[in-house]
DNA sequence: TTGTATGCGTTATCAC
DNA sequence: GTGATAACGCATACAA
């Protein structure tokens, strides 16, 4: 059973469908009016055809909702979300926009390209998750602006993301840490390893090297959320001599905390610990846990405005745009 | 010139536009793909020829985004905005729902119901803004649910809305500055005077009538937000008695602040003060102010679960939701 | 030209 | 039956 060779055309999926091109299109586009059936039916039968509608702009651009922007989250009830929807409310009016708040559900039979594509927004803010490929494709073929939001690992094309300058955040915090009373270091990284807690780890292990260069680092892998109290991790506070910790968010900080008071030591005094992130709880901790403090509303807001820039200037924009993070020094590290 | 009394069909409004039935019925309810122009011209028409689409419920019933609810929002940077978008988030998100968040602006040109026509969500909450009888109507021509949250007037129909319990919320304000070591007393409520403000200062004066039947109570006009010291807010902390004072909303009790500051009264020795909303700057105010906190994420989810549920029961719920509010008390007011 | 998107008419369907 | 909407086809407007 030999494919002939050809590309498919829209027309071919019409006619497979048993429907008129101007449906097909629809189907595919998802404007207008068509049962939710017809348009799974024909979306199926172009997938078995291996039609691909990304054979470059043709006909008239698709007109977007010029209102509206999408915003992705990934989860609904952590300090992040917070502020990131609330950076990107307040960014999204203030530009004349209105802001859809979509959840990535785990269900694929609800997939939130689905959802965009009966939308259109004029632009797609993407969240922390990890977009598939085809879940970008569906979006490009829609031809809507992607921005990626502190994306957790590096963008497969070309694609515009707002982040932080985590590589400088772990470096400021190693040099704080450096300069504490402690005699070696450790990190605690998550699993799996994300970009951003690649570049924190690497630039607090460029500042240790560059100021403690005979100092060991230990390396201690937990989750990012829910840490659990390893063996890895007591292991790390039962140690006897006095220990700089550098986790990479704050949820693992804590968790530092809990392993540290059932061993029985103190912090600061026998442990030093720096977060990152910097959510409410570090303020409120006991004690006040030292932490990175990332500009999260502001990088919501950013890739906001992104999305006009990239419509206005034809989608040149494949910037990677950093915001600065701060080191915010508390009660959880005792300088030398 | 005499009009037909006859009522103003659709045909009619599709005749004089000079399209067919189909294409007024998509301009009037916001579907399919029309140009912007069309829908304007026959939304025009329609005017003019008084065409009323509120005759009952005819034909199918229009479908709607099932997945989408939309949130009307008064403004973009307060704490108000920001406990009930959360709230909202959680609750549509939790549902299965996604969650437009959209800006009553003031521009005439740019209505929000135009928007929401286009969007069709399946439910409407409206957020604390006073809808017109004109906005209102369009919304419900199109057969979306509205709820109510936290309305300033009393609703013009029969419409679902959810807020707090003011009136009680006064009252436990009153009877606890009645057992505080004062000797009159005074309102401090808003113009212009909204429904819960008159609640809220009806239950404070309930609780005085009750527990100090011959106390004084002094009256302040104020203003909502950005209030300044007025020459009765000046009259009322210049006074030399000791006086409790509630006011309608925080922001007024820190008005009441600075006005005591500048008079050189102290809070609570000289002057005890109720705030109401219990915004995150109450407790960090100096000294921390007691105030009478409203369930405000509870009340945003309650209003979203409300749309499924009106869309159950065939538009049959009109009820008023109340959510308790509840006395927080800090240092400024000193019990006898 | 050819492939695609879109404006609007047509028809079946549905609530009253 | 009648008013209205939903779903789809046709013809045209565009971009490559």
């Amino acid at each position: 059973m030999s494919e002939p060779a050809t590309t498919v055309t829209l027309k071919d999926v019409a006619e497979a469908a048993g429907v008129s091109v101007g449906t097909a299109s629809r189907a595919l586009s998802g404007r207008g009016d068509l049962t939710r059936g017809t348009r799974e039916r024909v979306a199926e039968i172009a997938r078995t055809l291996g039609y691909e509608r990304s054979s470059g702009p043709r006909g008239r651009p698709t007109t977007l909702d010029p209102r509206l922007i999408e915003f992705v989250l990934g989860s609904f009830d952590d300090a992040w979300t917070d502020a990131m929807t609330t950076g990107a409310r307040e960014a999204a009016f203030r530009l004349g926009f209105d802001l859809v708040l979509t959840l990535d559900r785990p269900d694929p039979s609800d997939d939130w390209p689905t959802r965009v594509a009966t939308r259109r927004p004029t632009g797609v803010v993407i969240g922390i998750i990890r977009p598939t490929a085809s879940q970008l494709a569906q979006i490009r073929g829609l031809r809507i602006p992607i921005v990626l939001l502190d994306p957790m690992s590096d963008p497969e094309g070309e694609l515009a993301s707002v982040g932080t300058t985590d590589w400088q955040g772990g470096y400021d915090a190693g040099a704080h840490l450096a300069g504490c009373d402690v005699e070696r270091f450790a990190v605690v990284t998550g699993v799996p390893r994300y970009r951003f807690g690649r570049a924190r780890e690497e630039g607090f292990r460029q500042a240790i090297a560059e100021l403690r260069p005979d100092a060991e680092i230990a390396h201690v892998d937990s989750r990012w959320t829910d840490s659990p109290l390893t063996a890895d991790l007591m292991k790390l506070v039962t140690d006897k001599s006095r220990v700089g910790v550098f986790a990479c968010n704050d949820e693992m900080a804590l968790a530092v905390y809990r392993a540290a008071a059932r061993a029985g030591k103190r912090i600061p005094e026998d442990l030093s610990v720096v977060g990152f992130n910097d959510e409410p709880r570090a303020a409120s901790s006991r004690p006040p846990l030292t932490s990175v403090h990332q500009p999260l509303r502001d990088m919501a807001a950013r890739a906001i405005e992104l999305v006009p820039e990239l419509r206005r200037h034809d989608d040149a924009v494949h910037d990677r745009i950093e915001l600065p993070c701060t080191l915010v020094v508390r009660g959880s590290t005792r300088p030398r």
